[in-house]
DNA sequence: CCTCTTGCCGAAACCGGTTTCGGTGCGGAA
DNA sequence: TTCCGCACCGAAACCGGTTTCGGCAAGAGG
């Protein structure tokens, strides 16, 4: 006779304790702890047996126990900025994924919260530290001054950077390197001809944005290019922003034919007014972004970009944080990476000199300015 | 003099416990215990001094320590599915942010986790159930027949869906109503004056995506134009199956001039496809989405699609969530929304009849096999 | 043969809460 | 006056681990 799974009460087999452990092998739970946390004073048999009935019994210690005592939840904290900006948006699902895969393989957990400003990330984080939820962070978006840090330093806890900072000390970091980016970016646009290079940079404040104008500068110089303050921006990490910025570097007097930007929300809004100007984008005048950003491919002609893989950066960061929670050197935990070039259709050879570009905008601009005569 | 802070070593100060507040008030920490969570052994005056002195002393329980008696850790459990389909992707930050704000508010946290497949999810939430780490889900993406929902009914776990199930039995959910979302967009392309209106519907076994098309034929019944299997679709939730599912209803006897689609990834497929057969899109075939996805503002002309607001959605089902796990009915726990139109460049009046829409596929296609012969 | 290490483990306290159980003081009824 | 019941709170066990301290036995050294 087949007996039924009693509906409404199906009782799961209750979780193996330190105790079981230690009964079944006629130990103390103080043995059992110890040999599975490496003491020394625990016989190398003994280990072997406990950690051998321990995985017999399914037993893992729960980490919320473990952490009344020891401080401690095996647990990875991230606080996300969600304001207005709306940057790396889309990869955070990939962001988390790779960082709560890693965390997962060592039996960790991700908690996540959010904030909205400065100093309401630095009270979450706070409130997370003195709660206990988090045992360390990754922080994401460093900036070259970053409060951030400096809390975390003081207070003592450990975290890992998605990015580097203006001083380094006591910080482990993964980061892609945005610099070798922007002179690989400027050397791809030299080698399709053209000579007058615009650039324009991200938030200020932002160490990428710091490192990316350093590698356009670097790329400038290695070309033999002119460094022309003219045709550099910055500040502009949203579409308003480059299209703002685009109509200052194409009012130059030598406006550039190719324009590099630090953010690829930046550069659709150098493509977007660009059009509005009757430019063709990829012929008349070429625009690269960084980020990867999905809406680049849909653009017309599709955004040329760097794209950075956002799982990895998490896989790494994560398992960076850990041995960084462990007690590791900083210093031995910097990791990098580069991003990868999609080459599309928004940078090509240019179809017009920079004067011709000149003339051309004067002409679009000057009828816009004769039907709102005195704006 | 000033006294310097101590760089290395600054101690802060440490948190208030519960036999701090019961000393400096002269009881137990057992009465206090009762008196903050609602016992009603405790009397009233004893209850409110306990209140103030804790509020005084900045006490507030740590849950871990609460979680190792009770079971229960104040947290909040999502798994996201990160696997290819890459379907609200974008919203995830908005999302989290949703969830995590509603609830720190009430002293909870947000644990995060992923899997790449079904297998692999209910196996994650196995884990974090029985380590405790979560004491509920959301479950975002439901099926029809969802397994997560059958594994948590099993165990007795809270959890509250982001959609709705075949069987809402003991579920809490939030939901935005689709159905509304497809009624309303035939009804708008009806009034532009189309009167062939094609669907193509999600992936398989989503909830969402059976409602969706319930919607359409609500709609077309509504305007009282007849079901047509010929320029209905389904199963496409990607560029490719959007595109792939363009031909096959451009295909038609009586093509359709305007498609409705049950995500926006499918209908940038099928704006895509109509391109590559010449067809202007918001003018020869007129196009509308449901997702509200960045891309869709940036395709030409611009998706008209319906959005979403995740944040707002997190912010319900994070409410909701807690309120289960504190023991409200599932039934009382059942909350919707709708999605906004966005009424964008893709839907607009149609500019070719069936008839005529049916000869220029004929005639771009064949032009295509003429040079692919028996192919 | 006796002491002194050293290796190895048990006993018990502890972490910060929750919950059970029992006891006290008081008012009202007998 | 005595007994009973109720309102209210204290004492202690408990949750599942970790850590301190000390003790025992075996081997080394004198």
């Amino acid at each position: 006779m087949l007996v039924r799974d009693s509906e409404p009460e199906e009782r799961r087999a209750p979780r193996a304790r330190i105790s079981d452990v230690a009964q079944a092998l006629g130990l103390t739970k103080a043995t059992v702890s110890r040999a599975l946390n490496g003491y020394t004073d625990i016989s190398e048999s003994t280990r072997a047996r406990v950690r051998h009935k321990a995985a017999e019994l399914g037993y893992t210690p729960l980490s919320h126990a473990q952490a009344i005592r020891t401080g401690r939840a095996r647990s990875l904290g991230i606080v996300l900025q969600v304001g207005d900006q709306d940057g790396q948006r889309p990869f955070v699902a990939d962001f988390l994924a790779g960082l709560s895969s890693a965390a997962s393989a060592e039996n960790w957990t991700l908690t996540v919260a959010t904030a909205t400003t400065e100093e309401d990330m630095l009270a979450t984080m706070g409130r997370l530290i003195d709660e206990r939820k988090a045992d360390g962070f990754v922080l994401p978006r460093t900036k070259v001054a970053d409060e951030r840090i400096r809390m975390l330093r003081r207070l003592s806890i450990p975290f890992v950077l998605f990015g580097r900072t203006a001083d380094p000390e006591s910080c482990a970091y993964f980061d892609i390197l945005g610099e070798d980016a922007m002179v690989l970016a400027v050397r791809h646009l030299h080698g399709l001809g053209h000579r007058r290079i615009g650039y324009i940079g991200g938030g200020d404040g932002f160490y990428y944005s710091a490192v990316r104008s350093a590698g356009y500068r670097t790329g400038i110089e290695a070309v033999g290019l002119p460094f022309d303050p003219a045709i550099v921006g910055g500040g502009a990490y949203t579409v308003d922003a480059g299209m703002r910025e685009a109509d200052r570097l194409l009012a130059a007097d030598e406006p550039p034919t190719a324009i590099l930007c630090a953010t690829d929300m930046c550069a659709l809004g150098v493509c977007r007014r660009a059009m509005a100007l009757g430019l063709r984008v990829g012929g008349d005048l070429s625009v690269i972004g960084y980020d990867g950003v999905p809406e680049g491919a849909w653009s017309t002609p599709p955004l040329a970009t760097f794209e950075v893989d956002s799982r990895v950066a998490g896989l790494h960061l994560a398992n960076l944080l850990i041995r960084r929670i462990r007690g590791e050197n900083p210093a031995d935990l910097r990791e990098t990476a580069h991003a990868r070039f999609l080459d599309r259709g928004s940078a090509a050879r240019p179809m017009m000199s920079s004067a011709e570009l000149r003339e051309h905008v004067a002409r679009a601009t000057g009828r816009r300015s004769e039907r709102r005569p005195d704006r």
